[in-house]
DNA sequence: GCTCCTATTTGCATGATGCATATATTATTG
DNA sequence: CAATAATATATGCATCATGCAAATAGGAGC
């Protein structure tokens, strides 16, 4: 989820509610968020300095949390892009393995 | 974890201490795992019917508690197969989204 | 006897996630 | 204009997987 985010924030610097719908659309997570969770793994990014974050009173609706991708944060996302290519060999091997037993 | 235990059962019937090493072995999970976990799973895997146990006092060492994998635990080993696909299929389209973003 | 390996179990803490709910502002619809 | 829906953020509580630590117990080798 956390490197979701982070990659939803490379692309463009946005706010926590256009991410929700974003999360869906893109299909990185199956099925639809939570609000509370992303709203928390926000300002968690936050804290540990990998977004940054400031209010956005213009523009129409309520006052949003335009959230940015910091250095710090696209250094993260690189090295989450590392660990997911190695779950993903995992979850090959697990498959391959799988399909084999099955076989026989 | 639960779905590298069962199919580690498909291969072969065993016991708790082998379950760990296979899973080291094996690559499934990264680094080595907590015995603790291991146990508990298998406990909460036998609650649920996926797998079956009966102690096997005979042979060396302390007695061990031999399990194997149930008719039903081959069907949610089938339903994981499904799930784990999807995560794969996922984690790639969130590479290659990254890979993309990155050239430019 | 002492230590190590095998084998299982339990307690406690943390971190991600899900569901529900509270809140305020604007847009839409009857 | 009043009621409702959509936008936008936030908090509380529960559950589940995981990790660290420790306890127990039998057998093997020095």
């Amino acid at each position: 989820m956390q490197p979701c985010l982070l990659l939803l924030l490379l692309r463009r610097s946005t706010h926590g509610y256009e991410l929700i719908q974003s999360l869906s659309e893109f299909g990185f997570i199956e099925g639809e968020m939570d609000p509370g969770s992303v709203y928390r793994h926000l300002r968690r990014l936050e804290e540990d300095g990998l977004v940054s974050s400031e209010w956005q009173i213009q523009g129409s609706g309520p006052a949003k949390r335009l959230y940015r991708l910091t250095q710090e944060g696209e250094e993260v996302l690189a090295a989450w892009a590392q660990t997911i290519a190695g779950n993903k060999a995992r979850m090959e091997k697990f498959l391959s393995c799988y399909e084999e037993l099955k076989e026989t």
